[in-house]
DNA sequence: CAGTGCCA
DNA sequence: TTCG
């Protein structure tokens, strides 16, 4: 008869607390990974992922797309929400089911109830990507939370204050992984270091980042 | 106003 | 590597 030796052990924390009003849910959507990814597959086919223009006229390493209501964009205008791909000048592809209910789960989990996102941005980083620290500011209201879903390689993500000066700390996330920051937190500088050459079942040699926000 | 990039 |  076999024994269950970790019976009585506590479940492995699944929730970390990186600050006030931030938190890295592991694995929150392992097993939902794959019906994300068709999503995302679904949503770069008709708008496609491409490497914005900053307004200081450099190239982003992430290759982006979005879906929602408000896609997120910058080119030499600057940064903003608005309602129709560039590319196309059709409206952005609507949220797959999963991602709206995925985004609302997390936030719900993470203590952040009735969340609606209108905005999901899709980043796709291959190695060498990299998304410097910055402040997610281009929204009406802060009282809404940000989440973040992790697939495919694992990339450091950096967790700094509302300051630029004050240092990040890192946080390695991981295929499944769910980040969700709001309320004290909500203007804090992120990003994400370099990501590294590897390979992932489900994505090959990249990660995908979903980011979920109410822009309106 | 520039800017999730870049330089010193 | 940290800084603005």
């Amino acid at each position: 008869m076999t024994q269950d030796l970790f019976a009585d052990l506590p479940e492995e924390p699944r929730t970390e607390t990186i600050t006030d009003g931030a938190l890295v849910l592991r694995g929150f959507v392992s097993e939902r990974a794959e019906e994300l990814l068709r999503g995302i597959q679904q949503v770069t086919n008709v708008a496609p992922l491409r490497k914005m223009q900053t307004p200081g006229g450099h190239t982003m390493s992430a290759a982006m797309s979005c879906c929602g209501k408000q896609g997120w964009v910058t080119d030499a205008t600057g940064y903003r929400y608005q309602a129709s791909d560039p590319l196309s000048g059709q409206p952005w592809p609507a949220m797959p089911e999963v991602f709206a209910q995925v985004a609302k789960d997390a936030a719900e989990a993470a203590g952040f109830s009735n969340f609606e996102p209108d905005a999901c941005l899709i980043n796709q980083y291959e190695p060498g990507a990299k998304m410097g620290l910055h402040q997610d500011k281009d929204e009406l209201d802060y009282e809404q939370p940000i989440v973040s879903v992790s697939l495919g390689l694992s990339q450091v993500f950096q967790f700094g204050g509302l300051k630029r000066n004050e240092r990040p700390v890192n946080v390695p996330l991981a295929h499944g992984d769910v980040v969700v920051w709001g309320g004290p937190s909500r203007l804090r500088y992120h990003g994400v270091l370099r990501l590294k050459a590897g390979e992932h079942p489900l994505t090959g040699a990249c990660r995908y980042n979903l980011t979920f926000r109410r822009a309106r």
